[in-house]
DNA sequence: TGTTTTTTGTCAAAATATGAGAATTGACTT
DNA sequence: AAGTCAATTCTCATATTTTGACAAAAAACA
């Protein structure tokens, strides 16, 4: 497995990737034990990156997360189409069903909410902002995977097959093929205690200009409260809110 | 003007700097030329950049910031201890006072909202969660900066000293320095106007276990309700609840 | 104050980032 | 479909830089 070169550019970038959950801060030690890198060059990234705002000091001797994060995340916010056509209509979603809005996005292979619009009492969802989610799992994943084109659909089956698996897919690539293409035949899809047990949401594709997936627009709710609506309008709303979007956004695009 | 080295690494990160407001999404070539390199190495930086999340494609040669961000974002929020123990009893002020309540805090020498907490009807704020705001402008700025030791701030006043006069402060020494030892001993600072002509502000110190100032919580309303409201009071329930989420942080601080 | 831990400096050797140019991909037009 | 243009990646030789061992300095700590 020869890996490409440019390595101390990635090597520092992957100073990034030391994060999560579980370490919100870390010694410059650790960073290059994890690098294995030299302790002088684990200082060296620690300082570049301190310096460009990436990450900042916590106490003693421990390196988190910077406040540039949080400057580029207020860009980002407006720099994102799903975000800029989609809030306004977020908004009108909400105040017309009384359910909490999601909109999520795929970067890569990996799915993010990345705005959430509340109905109002405390927001009964716990994956947040920004949390990655599973890929197989849940309404707002199902009906981006359902946009793909079969080549890179099945890349993805082949090379995650066991949470494919674990999701309860087909583990067959036809039947999984024409699960999904149950699920783009329709226009959405519901889900009821999927992601979480006691949360049902209904979720609609947003289209890039180009007719490719940029992502999903969901209403949530809990399974209790699902029962009582009328799924069939439901969808027939968040279908037509993801396409009014979608047509914004191409609307807007840059010939 | 002789850089120190480093220099692939920096500039690596300096493409980040590149977005701003004004520009949302940028082409490898203009990033190149900004960052006086050849065009291979700038689709090298950008595609680098991609490959770890902190860009992503937008649309036809463009880039963007990217979904990695958005996830950094949601580990900062977690990793801060501001926000830890701020949150809580911000949303009790909201309750308590019917005003906006917002925290801010100091990196660098940037100032930056890192939580807004709002009081119901609609955000009357145009400072966003992330957007850098004034050093010397504005309640919040005022009372962090009352909090510094006079090397630091003699520093900051040297460094600066067009933003200072800009703002209407004091543009000698001995006088900057009382008026900022003024603000320290009542404890929190009443702005009315200064940020944002129809927008009023109490704020009070945040302070790190060490005494050192890790930002500030305001109060925010409009000039006009500010008017009817006991500023006494207010400004009483601001350094209670700073110093209050203060303590906490001393209290779940590593010894 | 003395003592440990964290962080930065020095410098020669080795690794690798760089740019010129070419090749390739990919989007859009006819 | 085939052709055209722009966007992006590839190849490779060269020189610039990054790197780590060692040491010094600076901070925290007692």
């Amino acid at each position: 497995m020869t890996e490409r070169s440019d390595s101390s550019l990635v090597r520092m970038l992957a100073v990034l990737d030391q994060f999560d959950e579980q370490h919100l801060a870390l010694t410059a030690d650790a960073i290059g034990e994890a690098l294995q890198v030299s302790q002088p060059t684990a200082y060296r990234y620690v300082r570049l990156l301190t310096e460009a705002g990436l990450l900042q000091r916590q106490g003693d001797a421990l390196y988190a997360l910077g406040p540039r994060i949080i400057a580029l995340d207020h860009l980002i916010r407006r720099s994102d189409p799903v975000l800029q056509h989609g809030i306004p209509l977020m908004k009108e979603l909400v105040a017309a069903t009384g359910l909490d809005c999601v909109a999520s996005a795929l970067y890569g292979d990996q799915m993010l909410d990345i705005h959430r619009e509340y109905s109002g009492q405390p927001a009964n969802l716990s994956y947040g902002r920004g949390r990655p989610r599973p890929l197989f799992l849940g309404a707002a994943p199902k009906v981006v995977l359902a946009q793909f084109d079969p080549a890179p659909l099945r890349r993805l089956f082949d090379s995650r097959a066991a949470e494919v698996a674990a999701a309860g897919l087909p583990t067959e690539w036809p039947a999984f093929r024409r699960y999904f293409a149950g699920i783009r035949k329709v226009g959405f899809y519901a889900s009821s205690g999927e992601l979480e047990s006691d949360l049902a949401a209904v979720a609609a594709p947003l289209l890039h200009p180009n007719g490719r997936p940029a992502g999903a627009l969901s209403l949530v709710t809990t399974v209790k409260r699902m029962a009582v609506i009328d799924a069939g309008k439901l969808a027939a709303l968040v279908v037509r809110t993801a396409g009014e979007i979608s047509a914004r956004m191409a609307a807007a695009a840059p010939t």
